[in-house]
DNA sequence: CACTCCCATCAGATTTTATTATGCAAGTAT
DNA sequence: ATACTTGCATAATAAAATCTGATGGGAGTG
């Protein structure tokens, strides 16, 4: 069966357009990489297929016919734009093209998600990103929509629809002026902060519960003094002689600043940070990327 | 040696075109004519050449990468300029597309040509015409620096660089009032008009030098009353009783109103009319078609 | 459990495609 | 004039690409 679409390929295409161009088809050959023969006989079957001459064989040369003139113009944009698709695929496959949409908690993407992004664009400077700084619940619902492709969270990630990757484990710290009295101390317990102001995080989940655990534990009560619901706010209270805040160290270090320290707290209370993309698809190489840089980053 | 660029065939193209299109292998292949291993073998290379999957392959289908679809459209539109190439060449081969200049004296650019256009446009309605009236040095010097195409003089064309093609002959004819008295007359010689006040052309060409010659040949000198330039004017004087024309009769009969009757002159000065183009360039389709024409229009 | 659909792979045959060698025509220099 | 060069076309041959039909595996479906 003939396809009269195939009839004319792509190397007939360039053969006519190179020997307009240079005006031989034995140049057109060199600029091709192939034998003048082959020019020859893609132009045969080429004009064999559409029916017309393209050339006026005139003392041996090729002269381009009016008609071939008016198809050049076509040809050469066509070219170009296959041209465009190689190009195109080129930057795809070097990470030059391509939109990456992620979503990260408001601590995550206050402090250290900056830092990871900053670097990955610096790898990848041509990728379009977009992030959403968004609570537990609906940064775990965007991920599972696949409204964006990936998020950071805090593990567990109890979610059908969640593949989860450990990308960081960091412990509870207590954040507190450098002129505190406890500042001396090398570590701090449940005990060594009895009746001290102590700054949390109010937020619901497993990380607060086990903050108290510790101190119950210990046969204490923690003695709330202010509750916060961001780890940036906690350690500006704490600069200001409020108390000792207790927040992890990842999330804090960004928000340390001159006449703070940080002292680390026992029992170790570890926090596990994981990427989180959906299982319903396979995460784009972008995505991948990402993920493999997070790594490095946090290696 | 490899040519990346050739690494990735129409056909390739076409295929991950449809693939992504249909949302199958086996479709794009019945929709490309050809089996689902070709577009599988297809899909395979292409993916290899370009070095990142395309496809992932989840639960036996296959299901377009993001990066697929960024290439998606960059596809489609090459594509479609490739089907316009074709258009294009479809187009050149019916005709349907082109440009023709031509060129021709006003008493046929006037008269006859016009017919001959009509019906050709008739025929190739989207081919853009233009028309040149020029006197006849510049008619042939437009035809001879190819700045048209073709163009219509009376022969002989004297000119190395000038191809011409005898298309059409007439002969002198006299043109009058039907009132006039040698109106009865079936046809007149210089006998018959002896003393007749006669309408010639000036034109300094050998058509004037004819007539003079045909009367001296009789022995005797025409009695010149009129003398102008255009047949359409020495028609028009005719009519309005002045005497009788001596033109052309191709030229004449679109000006042949009504009162107004022509009569064949003897001897017969036939006149020869041909359809001219340059010899530095071989005619284009087009030019030929058109010459096929006006030869279909005379014949 | 049988059936169907879909994709990947294989082997073999056919078709394309390129290369080298050669011929021909025409221009150019000796 | 004669020989040399240049440019295109063609033929023979070798190499590569590509298609098809058959086959197998995986996964839904009745």
């Amino acid at each position: 069966m003939k396809r009269p679409q195939d009839l004319i390929g792509l190397k007939a295409l360039r053969s006519f357009h190179a020997i307009v161009a240079t005006g031989s088809a034995t140049e057109a050959g060199r600029s091709l990489g192939i034998t003048q023969p082959a020019i020859s006989r893609l132009l045969a079957q080429m004009e064999a297929a559409i029916g017309f001459a393209l050339f006026h064989r005139d003392r041996g040369r090729l002269v381009p016919t009016a008609d071939a003139l008016l198809l050049f113009d076509e040809v050469d944009l066509s070219l170009g734009s296959v041209a465009r698709v190689h190009s195109v695929i080129r930057d795809i496959a070097e990470y030059r093209l391509g939109r990456l949409k992620l979503v990260a908690p408001p601590s995550f993407s206050e402090g250290i998600l900056p830092d990871i992004v900053a670097s990955f664009l610096k790898a990848f400077p041509k990728v379009h990103l977009t992030i959403e700084s968004r609570g537990v619940e609906s940064t775990r619902s965007l991920i599972a929509t696949r409204a964006v492709d990936a998020g950071f969270m805090k593990l567990p990630v109890a979610h059908p629809d969640l593949h989860a990757v450990n990308v960081a484990r960091s412990a509870v710290v207590c954040v507190m002026r450098d002129d505190h009295r406890l500042a001396a101390r090398e570590t701090l317990d449940p005990a060594s902060l009895l009746g001290e102001p102590l700054i949390l995080l109010g937020l619901g989940g497993a990380s607060r519960a086990q903050i108290d655990m510790a101190f119950v534990t210990a046969g204490q009560r923690p003695r709330v003094h202010i509750e916060t619901h961001t780890v940036g706010s906690a350690c500006a209270l704490a600069a200001r002689g409020l108390g000792i805040a207790l927040v992890n160290e990842m999330l804090a270090t960004p928000s340390l600043r001159d006449g703070l320290v940080q002292r680390p707290f026992y029992p170790q209370l570890l926090h596990e940070y994981a990427f989180v993309t959906s299982t319903l698809t396979r995460p784009s190489r972008l995505t991948l990327a990402f993920l493999d840089h997070t790594q490095r980053h946090f290696a």
